[in-house]
DNA sequence: TTAATTTATTTAACACTGTTAAGTAAATGA
DNA sequence: TCATTTACTTAACAGTGTTAAATAAATTAA
């Protein structure tokens, strides 16, 4: 029966489609905005019709992710192959990894647990900028006697933050590292950092 | 009348014990685990007490959230204190920072949107070490003629996607910087792992 | 002390959430 | 045409944040 086929393919296609109408909702309202009924309304079904194909909302999440990851992969071999120098080929695949994040941001927040709602809370709170606001007046001292622009402050600033931040997250999210491996790749970056400055 | 002291008083440790409250359950069970039944079982009161005290949940996060950044930045203050020179304060600070972190993991977490409950997912998800795969291969490239231990790899590689995570991240919660600061810290740390490894 | 009023606290309810079981309509097979 | 499977929906459960109404307790006034 090639009826059946088409049922098949079917299936496979309002599989796909909510997902897609997943991201369609997370893009429009957040995170927060996803809901099975939400999800079901936009694909004209009733919500336990979801379970049919995904056995929870998990599921769903989980099936986002792997699409994020596979995008991001390809992204990454796009880049790698525009260029024949390892270290050309290197700086254009971190780029293509930055710029994948921010073109699809709802799956890189997904894949690495990156929470954006608490960010409209964070801000407005002068006691969020006191840790700045210490750290940089010690990376002042350290430029002393060039007396650094407040653009080579910040620079120096978010390269010492981004790589702690950074590391510290995918230590939380991901429990990668050897306390070793963590260990090092902290000091030498703090170390070249501070280097970078006193010259 | 000495007794609206002491009834301020009792009001105020109330104020106190929904946080305390609120930060054992999150240490036990995670975010998930946090809702208002729940703060309002261990200071044994009914939910919409809870109010009285806070206008919302999300106005309990807040105070966590203050809590958090007050604390870092005591942290901060004392790591520096232990030293003289610029470069070693700045050291002792961002290894404070780092220590801060895992201490005060669930502080850490709201303070900066870090999210864990997506960890269990994208583990054991073939598809989630392709970027890292595809890298790793450029690094070691990039290493010729020595060849570089597993090891050696490793702290490169984490050192790149610490910084590059990192700033992604602090960008999309906190959305602090002009796009030419990102692009300096970006191009700057990128070239300048790139010039550690070749030497 | 008793009555009136304010304060403290709880119960009940609403609109949501993810998820499951039971019921109903539609399509398929004999 | 009848029986059976498939597709789908309705109803329900336990949970969420939050608000309004009801009740108990404490305080003040007479």
């Amino acid at each position: 029966m090639a009826s059946k086929d088409r049922i098949l393919r079917l299936k496979e296609e309002t599989r796909c489609n909510i997902l897609d109408a997943s991201l369609k909702i997370v893009k429009e309202g957040g995170w927060d905005a996803l809901s099975m009924r939400k999800i079901a309304d936009e694909i004209e079904y009733t919500a336990p019709i979801i379970y049919e194909y995904y056995s929870n909302k998990g599921a769903i999440l989980l099936e986002l992710t792997r699409k994020g990851f596979l995008l991001l992969a390809k992204d990454l071999e796009t880049a790698k192959s525009k260029h024949r120098l390892p270290a050309k080929q290197l700086e254009a695949m971190w780029l293509a990894y930055w710029n994948f994040a921010f073109a699809e941001k709802e799956l890189y927040q997904v894949m690495y647990g990156v929470e954006t709602s608490c960010c409209e809370m964070a801000k407005k709170m002068p006691e969020s900028e006191m840790p700045m606001d210490l750290i940089w007046d010690v990376i002042v001292e350290l430029m002393l006697p060039h007396v650094g622009t407040e653009d080579e402050v910040c620079i120096k600033y978010y390269t010492f933050w981004s790589v702690i931040h950074g590391l510290i997250s995918i230590n939380m999210v991901n429990r990668g590292n050897t306390p070793e491996t963590n260990q090092e790749v902290l000091k030498t970056a703090i170390s070249g950092i501070i280097r970078s400055i006193t010259g």
